[in-house]
DNA sequence: CGTAGCCTTGACCGACGTCAATGATGGTGG
DNA sequence: CCACCATCATTGACGTCGGTCAAGGCTACG
């Protein structure tokens, strides 16, 4: 999913509520109880009846669906401070998986308590339709990227906008160094990234042979490193121009 | 776009508001302005200042971005009370065009009236959350289509999406017969359906040229028939094991 | 040391895009 | 009623991006 609640509200001036913001881990007045998914678990499959929404604390999980041919397609990642299985609001039983991507924390709010504070606190419906919104953009984004561009550019916008919003989240909802997602995700300031070839491939749409020969061609032109510790980006400014980086819609736009 | 008001409110049951169903074209306290869309042309383009939302009160229109390369990607269709325009909500500007498919008439409501009303009145809002919903589920949908199916099977699997959405709409937004969609849909209680090719190629990232092979292919298979009148589903339960059309997400399922 | 993931590389092939020419069709004006 | 044009659809030739299959390497971990 990928709605991040706090700042879409403070972001908003000249509502009633402006500024205010929600602690996405703690949501005044509704019960929430914490979830662990270790590595590969999931959170829940597709067809799983659907009563909770989540809210990512730490770590890494992605959303996905597999088409009749068995084949995955990831639908998103998911970082913290990140909504997981919001379409628990409108159906009975999930019609996505949810799995991490290393452990991570969960918070989970029962999807009646959520939808009676959402009539009770309209901020709260507010936030909900600047997050949609963002995972819309998102989602339009990808499409149109998945549909026409070759797969270096759609690799490269792909490992920028990770980056965006890694950072972002981190920013927003920076977890201690004990818990840090030292595993997957950033070091120090610096930034790398260690994802398995096929999250990249079935997020997508590519064959994982495919991903691999790409990423050794921008290796091999400079614009990443790959080493066991992950991806280094190398060449940020010539990623961006491959990408064609630029009038990305306003949340990905950070770095 | 594509959210439909009503239905989604009176559908939810064991809410404060269950059954409360709100008429799209003219939501309590809100005024709206009537607007006309001559085919062919926009109704705003990217970029242009996002102060309007709009339902589609008859005819059909289309939104959509340009990628870099100047290609035309198609966004989504929207029926007659279907939303357009929702990212107005949350954005200044629009980062999508839209254009009219045949002439259409819509209504206009202005954002902020829009936004207040969703806050004095949660049922909005949830009935927003509800069409977000489904918008994500075809989106999602197509992301999966486009990334991983064949175009024989994206083709069917649009073609029955289409018949799917039209039926829906005109049964819940009957028209008149004089403004009768009948330059594109329905035609009876028969169905046949005339776009350009170039929606079809544009929506699923296809070239004009192979839609147009495609369906040739199809109409040999004896699946659908196409004349000057537009396409004729000739065989619904042949295109819906060409495209696996089973298990699809609830609103998508009538026909 | 062996096994299991994950990544890499090569050979091959097919789906689909591009270019370009040719055909319908329908609307407009004389 | 016909000439003309714009739009849309069809068809063939050809190239290429990316998928599949299959084999082999690299860590990492028990």
């Amino acid at each position: 999913m990928g709605w991040r609640i706090p700042e879409a509200l403070k972001e908003r001036s000249g509502q009633a509520d402006a500024g205010k913001s929600i602690d996405p881990f703690s949501i005044c007045n509704i019960s929430s109880s914490p979830v662990s998914v270790f590595k590969s678990e999931n959170l829940y499959s597709e067809g799983n009846s659907a009563d909770h929404v989540y809210v990512v604390r730490s770590g890494l999980c992605f959303s996905f669906r597999y088409d009749e041919d068995g084949r995955r397609q990831i639908i998103d990642l998911a970082f913290p401070g990140d909504f997981i299985g919001l379409e628990a609001l409108t159906q009975a039983r999930f019609v996505s998986s949810v799995s991490a991507l290393t452990q991570a924390e969960l918070v989970a709010y029962s999807v009646d308590d959520f939808t009676r504070q959402c009539y009770d606190e309209p901020a709260l419906s507010r936030a909900l339709v600047e997050c949609i919104a963002k995972e819309h953009a998102i989602l339009t984004k990808r499409l149109v990227g998945v549909a026409h561009s070759p797969a270096d550019q759609r690799i490269a916008h792909f490992l920028l906008e990770i980056r965006s919003r890694a950072l972002q989240s981190s920013k927003l909802h920076p977890v201690s160094e004990g818990t840090r997602n030292r595993a997957l995700i950033t070091a120090g300031g610096d930034f790398n990234l260690k994802l398995p070839q096929a999250i990249i491939a079935d997020t997508l749409g590519l064959s994982i042979v495919h991903v691999s020969r790409t990423l050794s061609k921008l290796k091999e032109e400079g614009l990443i490193e790959d080493s066991s510790a992950g991806i280094r980006y190398r060449n940020l400014d010539g990623l961006k121009a491959l990408a064609l980086w630029e009038g990305i819609s306003p949340w990905l736009e950070a770095g």
